[in-house]
Parts: C-alpha cells; structure tokens; sequence
DNA sequence: TTGTATGCGTTATCAC
DNA sequence: GTGATAACGCATACAA
C-alpha cells in the first residue's frame, strides 16, 4: 500500500507513519544505536510499506565518510585490469564500501578529471590502476583527508601509498629462466604506453642481459595489446636471425606475438622459440597458448589495498607495504632446460 | 599555501578568503547562474589556493539529482562483461554521470543488496547487466523515480525498460549458417548459468533444428565460459558420433570447445568440425581461433541505454527500443559451403 | 549582480 | 529509551 507518489522517501515520512520521532527512525538504521525493540519494530514496519531506504549521500554529509572508493582505470576489457577491478570492487563491498569506477583514457586531462569527480563525491578513497595523475591534484587528494593508492605507477609521490609488484626483479628472473632454456637471441617485446612497470620490466631484462654481455632489442610495435605482440613477431621474423627467446612484458603481447610466430611464420613454440609473459591472464592458460608467465597475486595485492584503505593512517603507510612477487607458472612456452640434471 | 589542516574545504571557506558570500560561490559553481566576472574570478582564485571541490553529495541533496548511475554487473573478467562495463562508464561520462558498480554473484540475495545499494545513494538510474532481480525491489526503484534498465534478461518485468538481442533469431540464422555449410550431426554449447539469454539461443537453435526433423544434442557442461566449453568437446566426441557442427551460445564457450576439440581429440576447425559463437569477443578474433560469431553491437547498446537513462520517460520506453540485431562475423571456424554458386 | 534565509535528509548532542 | 535541535554543504527563492 503506497503512499507516496514521486520521489524517494524520507525518515520524516517513516517516523510520521510509524508515530515516532525522526530520531527513532535513525536510530533503528543506524549499527550500534539503542532503540526498544518495539519501537524498532514499528519503523522497520512502516519503512517496508513506504519503500525507505536511508539517504547515504545525507549521511554522507553530516558524517565525514561517503563509503565511496574511487576507481581510476584505463582499458577495463583488457584481461588484467579487468580481474582487478573485479576483485576490488568485491572486496570494497565486503567492508561495506562502493567503488566508483571512472574509466579514463590515460593522458593526463583525462585522469585529472578523474581525480576531481572523486573529490566531488568526498570518496573516502581512490585508487589509481592506470595513467599518470598529476601530483599536485594528487596532494590535494590527500590534504582533503582521502586516502590514496597508486598501483603499479612507480613514479615515486610523496603522500599516497604505491603498491607495486617487483617488475624488475622478475625481468631478471624471466631473463634467467629464457637462458637456461638455452636461448641464444633473446628480444624482448613492449609498447608504447611506457607505463612506468612496462619500463621497468624491459629495461631490467635489457640490463640483465647486458650484464651477461648480450645485447637485446625492445621492440614496442603499438600500444600494450594482443595487435602490438603481433606486429613485433612481424617484424622481428621478417628477416633472419629472429629471436629464439622472448619476453612479453605483457601476456597480451605474448599472446599476438606467440600467435604471429605461429601463423604467419611456421614457428613452432616453444621447439623454435620461447616465450615467457607476465600477469597470468586467463587466457594465457588457454590449450592454445600454454603460456609460461609470472603471476601477478591480484587476490592478495587488492587485499592489502583494501587494508591501506581502512585500517592503516597515511603515516604508516610507508612499513606496511610489503614487496609483491610475482611467481612463476610453469607450463608449455618455454623449452625444458636442455641439459637438466 | 594551503591553510586547512584536515578534510574538506567547503563553499564557506572559499566565501570568506574571496571575501563574498556564500551564493556567490555556489553560484560560481553552477552552470548558467549569474556572477559578474570580478567575483567569480576572486572566487576561482580563492578556491583554487584552498582546493576547494563542490559537495556532489550536498548538491545531489537539494537537487533531486545524484548523477550516479547504478551498473549491477557479475563476472566482470568476462570479456563481454568487461567491454559492456567499459562502453557505459565511457559513455556515462561522457555525459556528466559516473557509474556505481556493483559486483554481484549473480544470486537473488545478492543482487538485491546491489539494488537496495543504489537505492541508499540515491543513484538516477540502475542498469542490471547480470543476475535476477527481485520484482518488487524493481518496483520500488521505479517508484523512487529511478529509471532501470535492464540488460538481456527476457524475463519482462514491468516498470524498467527491457534491453534485449535477438537471440532467438540469432540462434536460428546460426543454425541454416551450420546447416548451409554441410554439417550434419548438430550440437549446441551452452551453460549451466541459464541466463533467460542463454537459454532462449539454445531452445531457438534447438526448435529450429526440429522443423528440420533434426535432434540436437544440448550441452550444459558447467557454468558459462571456457572451461564448460571444453569438457563439452570432452562428452561429445569421447565416444564416435560426435558433432561436425556446433552452435556456442557464448564466444567463450565456443573457444573452449575448440580447444579441446583440437588438442584433446585432433579434430581439425573447421574440416572436422565447424563452430559458430556468440558475441565477438575481442579474443574470438585471436589468430589461434578466428571464430565465425555474431557480434553484439555493444556501442550502439550503450549509447541506446544512455539514452534511455536521459532523455526518455519510463512511459515512452516500450516505444523506443528498437530491435538490436547481431550481425554474423564470417571469420574462418565455419566450412565454406560446399556447393556453391 | 549580490547577500540572506530556508530546505534537502541525516546523524549527533542534548535534555528528558 | 525517546524526542527536539543543531549541524553537515549546497542550491535557490527572495529581498535588496
């Protein structure tokens, strides 16, 4: 039996149905209140026939906490960001939290924007999963109390948390894992976004490589992707001499390049040439692809993020961030290790 | 130099350091509100130097409304979910709203709580992208004067707006397209999930095999998705007799069948066996798989959907949704008609 | 154009 | 345990 005609229903309206003070509506849905059970009763009885549902923006406004986490992200479909913000957002609602994805482009108007409409909505936090936020805006972020998380983007700021996997460590690891594979020419294939992780993986594979004496090119044929791991095989292959060894700083890239290798080329993998990734996407596990590559722990790095979220106070933020390592996943991209044993 | 030392600077703020009222920031703020040019500069500096960020809870408070917008998404790493979740944040944008996603496991309770969620934050508008809402929530959001949408659930509530491919018939062009191409022995792929999507392509493949006098087999090996995909090759073809045609009501269905079918039993795509999918995802057009399907037009969904949002009354809806037809994407997992010309 | 006053839906503080 | 009342930050009707 509805009573109202238009618009959303206040605790002014419930109270006046159950005949009882708008404290006593509040009261009934705020955790932890004391009302007499009967009272309780009644407003949750008048609050089911007239449809309410409590005001978080209101309470948004009188309390200093929106219960909204802001979610910063470029390329949503691509298969990494999209297990994130999978995961993020699961784990935000579990704490009783709600993310409010803004899906940037990556430049930096682009991400600025983003940054505002987070200040607008007092989101009690952001995250920043993709793109370069300018770090004055990011200051402003924190100096409004939110709490911010940079994921991946080792540009060192002062003031938020950066929680970063250790790209260059498992570069290196990736370099000694192709090695003892006994490949020879080794590449390494990136892209042209230059996000500070995608750097540093192939900068640290190059300088482990250089360390051995060995000289290998970087090829970044596009944008992060499936097309750009492609168009590298492409040119790699086009000549003599291709490489028998390479690391994607992406499964993506892998993936088109392993597809490229294969298609257009008659490689076989991993007879003819290895191939090591990084992330661990769903896809690399594919019967087709077989992919051996580098975990990323998604499940416990947006853990620890929700952890910074709402436990930890900005200051401590510094200790509380342990090192993320990726683990190696072993299955059929990489030749067996010749002379094992 | 930042004066403040804690949480948000509000309107009152910026009013005293510009040395104005009140309303004269606000209407600084507000889109076609009249300032003089002297003022509004003053405020745009004071506000400038505090940090100042219009309250969208506060204004979302008096106006009536929030600009948020309610996605209810489940299984988001899907690759279609991921593209549907991308195109609407994009477009939602685009248009000065920011989507709220909520992360359901597709369950009745849970989808619920998504509901009540953009209930509590007064969000404009709910788009439910997955999982089956309850009647009477719905209801009650349509009372409270949201607009909600929903996405290819042909379960026809009435109230929200009912978004929906043609699935049946899609399922029965995908059925002459086998049947054009030689297949004799018929199978479709589908899930376990059985989605009112799912389900209506599966039945529609089936009863137009029927009129044919042809029975066809109907798997549901496991929940939607790669996986389910392949222990369906892995039923079909582990005793003789097995499909030289199969539907995939899901791309990802379709690529796990092809897979195993390939790897598991040798079979060759498409002299062996022909596979049709559903929705072209971006992985459908991977080298390794170059899977016929039928594209969802998810763009011109999206922007049908922000439509819908914004300009339309829930009255005119049923008159301004027109059909959405996928349209076939011949790549190379179906025979070439054999007799042709 | 500008400032003053009021209302939006809550929660918190205070008396009772 | 309960009800009045004052914030919370903003937009706006109204008066100047």
């Amino acid at each position: 039996m509805d009573i109202k005609t238009k618009g959303f229903v206040s605790a002014e309206t419930v109270a006046r149905l159950a005949g009882v003070s708008r404290s006593a509506v509040s009261r009934t849905f705020t955790d932890g209140a004391s009302v007499s059970e009967a009272t309780r009763k009644k407003v949750l009885e008048a609050a089911a026939v007239l449809g309410y549902h409590v005001n978080h923006l209101a309470r948004g406004l009188s309390h200093d906490r929106s219960n909204i986490i802001g979610i910063i992200v470029s390329e949503i479909p691509t298969p990494y960001q999209a297990r994130m913000l999978d995961e993020m957002t699961r784990q935000l609602q579990a704490i009783g939290k709600v993310g409010m994805v803004i899906n940037t482009t990556g430049d930096a108007e682009s991400v600025a924007n983003a940054l505002r409409q987070t200040l607008n909505f007092r989101a009690d936090g952001v995250i920043v999963l993709s793109g370069t936020p300018d770090a004055s805006l990011i200051a402003s972020c924190v100096a409004n109390g939110q709490r911010v998380i940079l994921i991946n983007r080792s540009d060192h700021i002062e003031g938020p948390a950066n929680l970063a996997v250790e790209n260059a460590e498992t570069a290196r690891e990736a370099y000694h894992l192709l090695r003892r594979a006994g490949c020879q020419r080794l590449a390494v294939v990136s892209s042209t976004a230059g996000t500070p992780s995608l750097s540093a993986r192939d900068s640290a594979f190059a300088a482990a490589a250089a360390e051995d004496g060995l000289s290998v090119p970087i090829i970044r044929a596009g944008a992060t992707g499936y097309a750009a791991g492609a168009e590298a095989a492409r040119q790699l292959y086009s000549r003599s001499g291709g490489p028998d060894g390479v690391f994607g700083v992406t499964d993506l890239l892998a993936l088109g390049f392993m597809d490229a290798a294969r298609h257009s080329f008659g490689l076989r993998v991993p007879q003819d040439v290895s191939i090591v990734g990084f992330d661990d996407i769903e896809q690399a596990g594919w019967e087709s692809y077989a992919l051996t590559t580098f975990r990323q722990p998604v499940e416990e790095m947006v853990q620890l993020i929700v952890q910074l979220l709402t436990q930890a106070g900005p200051d401590e933020w510094a200790h509380v961030v342990p090192p993320i390592k990726p683990v190696p996943i072993w299955r059929k991209s990489v030749l067996p290790r010749p002379n094992a044993g």
